[in-house]
RNA sequence: GCCCCCUUCGUCUAGUGGCCUAGGACACAGCCCUUUCAAGGCUGCGGCGGGGAUUCGAAUUCCCCAGGGGGCACCA
């Protein structure tokens, strides 16, 4: 048997973190097992459902390099793989569940149905719908459609008897049957609800394997129930905990960013966010942070997914993608950048040694590639927009003899006749001796006047990045303006 | 209200009766390296939700409680 799974989003905004992990799980365990990862689209809510949702998830699930081996855009032998191109097969089968015995139509109105149920809770009592109309017989209810009354359907629950589901990351669950009500699988207009169709979707898809979040594990005993009654095999399921926030309340949008795209604008590579989703409620053993994709692939073992809810820890995703950046090789990481230089400094931009340098030089202190452009304000900064920041100033200029240092160093970088880092070091710490100064004191002051702050990439390599011609009109002007 | 799930350092986790005076990672603190910031190295801080029971022995098994979460729709 081949094992086939499925990531099913409803397209109601943006791809998020915990359904990129689902997706991510999913597609794990379809690899290493040579199965079949399934995308397909729950749009049977369609005032909620939008094709810009749809591109997106899309968009998303490709950058984070979880190519589907069904569905949308690329198709499939049990397609379609939009919910709301399979009406057809719904129907079908509500007929098939009514024939049966296994259905029947239900002539209580949503009102009518509303108004018990608010009288239920109003006395703290739990509301299950009275089975009203389960005896009524498929001929006369057939009749009083035919008459122009509107119904829905219901599947008829056994009234007593359990389920039990082995549910792969919690073990034995079990459900008394006496707790469920007859839940409505059609509306009165004919369209299924979301347990019919999953379970419809899932058969005729022939998934193995249904992993999902956790919010679905209380539907899954109706879902089995239809299962039998339909005649199909009845998968494997794996119930996923949710992603908390710091509080302990489930992640969103108060919390910071949720949405996967939000993560790749701030320079987090996929790889890493696959790495660290990965590992958000799986472990390999007691050590190993650092996952390559492929290894994922190996490695991942659902029996081996946490039950219990993860905190989502944005300090450890950024780590982890320093981590991740590191260690590309200085090419590949400049291609990575390159978007977001241009992005912005504009779309002319061209990779050249200077940017490869630059990379390297800053490549150990990036924690996202966004950083790199902060990094190296003082490079792509046009020479006239060119400013030192005032408080970094002040806390060096307040220091005497400042303006000398300026000075005495413009002297000797301009005597240079080899730009490079090496001559750079000996001229400036040859300055530091005769001055008898403390070297961080000359450092420091040159660095302020050159890169514009306090803080940046190592400063003799900067200097020879940024030119002579650049570093002396820097140097000049400091000490001119104070 | 009913049903279901979850509970090891602040966080992610290792742990399936003795290897645990509970291991690793992030974060935090200190030190080393050092021209800044990082990176790196070392050290430290810090935890089995509570109560019973089983056992020679329990983080690990069982029961109860508490806390957190999810579900109970003609939403998905």
């Amino acid at each position: 048997m081949t094992v086939r799974v499925r990531f099913a989003p409803s397209p109601t905004g943006w791809l998020h973190i915990g359904g990129a992990r689902t997706a991510l799980y999913n597609f794990l365990f379809a690899k290493k097992h040579s199965g079949k990862f399934i995308l397909r689209i729950e749009d049977t809510d369609q005032s909620r459902s939008t094709d810009e949702a749809i591109k997106a998830i899309l968009e998303d699930m490709r950058w984070l390099g979880l190519q589907w081996d069904e569905g949308p855009e690329i198709g499939g032998p049990y397609g379609p793989y939009r919910q709301t191109e399979r009406s057809h097969l719904y129907e079908e089968a509500i007929k098939q569940l009514l024939s049966s015995g296994s259905a029947y139509y239900c002539f209580c109105s949503p009102e009518e149905l509303e108004k018990m149920r608010e009288d239920a809770l109003s006395r703290k009592l739990s509301f299950r719908y009275p089975r009203k109309c389960r005896n009524i017989s498929l001929e006369e209810a057939e009749e009083r459609i035919r008459r122009g009354e509107p119904a829905a359907v219901r599947f008829k629950t056994p009234l007593e008897g359990r389920i039990k589901i082995n549910d792969i990351v919690r073990g034995e669950v079990e459900f008394d049957l006496s707790q469920l009500d007859d839940f409505v699988i059609a509306r009165s207009d004919k369209s299924p609800t979301y347990n019919l169709a999953v379970v419809v979707d899932d058969a005729l898809m022939k998934i193995t394997h249904v992993i999902r979040g956790d919010d679905h594990l209380s539907n899954t005993p109706k879902q089995v129930l239809i299962y039998r009654a339909l005649g199909y095999p009845v998968p494997e399921f794996a119930h996923l905990s949710m992603i908390l926030g710091p509080d302990k309340k489930p992640l969103s949008k108060r919390h910071g960013s949720t949405a996967v795209f939000e993560f790749k604008n701030k320079g987090y590579l996929p790889e890493a966010m696959v790495n660290y989703l990965a590992l958000l409620g799986w472990s390999f053993d007691d050590k190993t942070t650092f996952f390559t994709p492929q290894e994922l692939i190996e490695k991942f073992d659902l029996s081996r997914v946490s039950a219990n809810p993860a905190v989502f820890d944005f300090q450890k995703l950024e780590w982890l993608n320093g981590v991740w950046i590191r260690q590309l090789d200085t090419k590949e990481l400049a291609k990575r950048i390159e978007p977001y230089v241009k992005s912005d400094y504009g779309e002319n931009f061209e990779i050249d040694e200077n940017f490869y340098k630059l990379v390297e030089l800053t490549k150990e202190r990036m924690k996202t590639l966004r950083d790199f452009v902060d990094w190296t304000y003082f490079y792509f900064i046009e020479e006239n927009e060119f400013s030192i920041d005032e408080k970094d100033l002040k806390k060096v200029a307040a220091s005497s003899g400042f303006k000398d240092i300026l000075k005495e160093a413009r002297d000797e970088l301009s005597a240079l006749s080899n730009w490079d880092r090496s001559e750079i070091e000996k001229a400036l710490r040859e300055l530091v001796a005769r001055l008898e100064e403390k070297p961080k004191k000359v450092f420091q002051a040159v660095r302020v006047a050159v890169t514009g702050r306090l803080v940046s990439p190592p400063l003799f390599e900067s200097l020879e990045i940024l030119g002579k011609e650049r570093t002396l009109r820097r140097l000049e002007k400091a000490v001119l303006f104070l």
